[in-house]
DNA sequence: ATTATTGGTCAACATAACTGACATAAATTG
DNA sequence: CAATTTATGTCAGTTATGTTGACCAATAAT
């Protein structure tokens, strides 16, 4: 009877201890997305066209097939967002040497300028965090992280670096 | 010249380690995500409803106006969701005893049997990564998740617990 | 030559957010 | 007590971002 007082007891601290995650990482997310939406909003973006300004400044030349699969969304659901970015200039679309069916998406100068002062920002707020808890924290964070992928997008991710 | 390379390498090699976190955070996020969706979809709900029923069942007796803070949402948009849920059974708003113009919300049977098993499933995903990498490294996840919170916020957290 | 891949387009729809204006009831304050 | 503030709700219209489904064109692969 003790005995199970004590399982019941250690598996509800188990339990506020995952809730506490979850709701760090939601709460995390949400401000950690918030100052770029401000950002972005003043020049009439939205979150959208932030991931894929992000994506192809990290990966230039990407195709839009493997941007995609990134993302997680529909192909009608980029075109929106990759022509505005097109036609605002801050894309540029090259046609794929070896397949010419590709369209291979990277930064213009307008482009990378964004993509800079976005990340910058985003990058100051990951910086604070990191220094203000030190290594083997950002060690424990990323290792973390990583579990919380889904398996076969952790493997792809050890495998590109 | 030798020690200004090492310096912007060494920027550089920061630089990398700060995307990759906006990276991890990004994918995590995603696919953290992903799994409660699926099963909200099943009920004809969404994301929007998920977040009311989990806040609701975290702090019962909740009033409105503490619940829009802490999604950071209008009235208005909350109220479709939150109707709808009512409508459905899963909430229960009482009217509040020391301010009569209080709704407080609470989860019916219905609600907090939902509840529980998006909460089992999302703490499924957390138990499996926090035992894959243990303490150690949940103590530095958690550390610097709250690290990147809003001051304001995270000083919120730190007196509720 | 046929089939598969890559990418795009048109149309319709769903969800979840937003703004602005206004209403009601209850609490608080001068 | 009168005036104001607070907590909540509602109506109406808009925007951002996703979805399905159908279809087309160019190119690559078998």
């Amino acid at each position: 009877m003790a005995q199970k007082q004590t399982v019941q007891k250690g598996l509800f601290l188990r339990k506020q201890e995952l809730r506490k995650g979850i709701e760090l990482l939601f709460f995390a997310y949400r401000d950690f997305t918030d100052e770029a939406d401000q950002m972005l909003a003043e020049l009439g973006l939205g979150r959208a066209h932030h991931r894929v300004i992000y994506f192809v400044g990290r990966h230039p030349h990407l195709p839009v097939s493997q941007l995609l699969s990134i993302l997680r969304i529909t192909k009608q659901s980029l075109s929106r967002v990759l022509t505005h970015l097109v036609d605002e200039g801050y894309i540029l679309q090259t046609q794929g040497e070896r397949d010419k069916r590709q369209r291979l998406l990277s930064l213009t100068d307008k482009g990378a300028a964004l993509e800079a002062k976005l990340t910058d920002l985003q990058c100051r707020r990951f910086a604070r965090a990191y220094n203000e808890r030190g290594a083997d924290a950002v060690d424990g964070f990323q290792q973390v992280l990583t579990s919380l992928l889904n398996e076969d997008v952790r493997s792809e991710l050890e495998r590109d670096g």
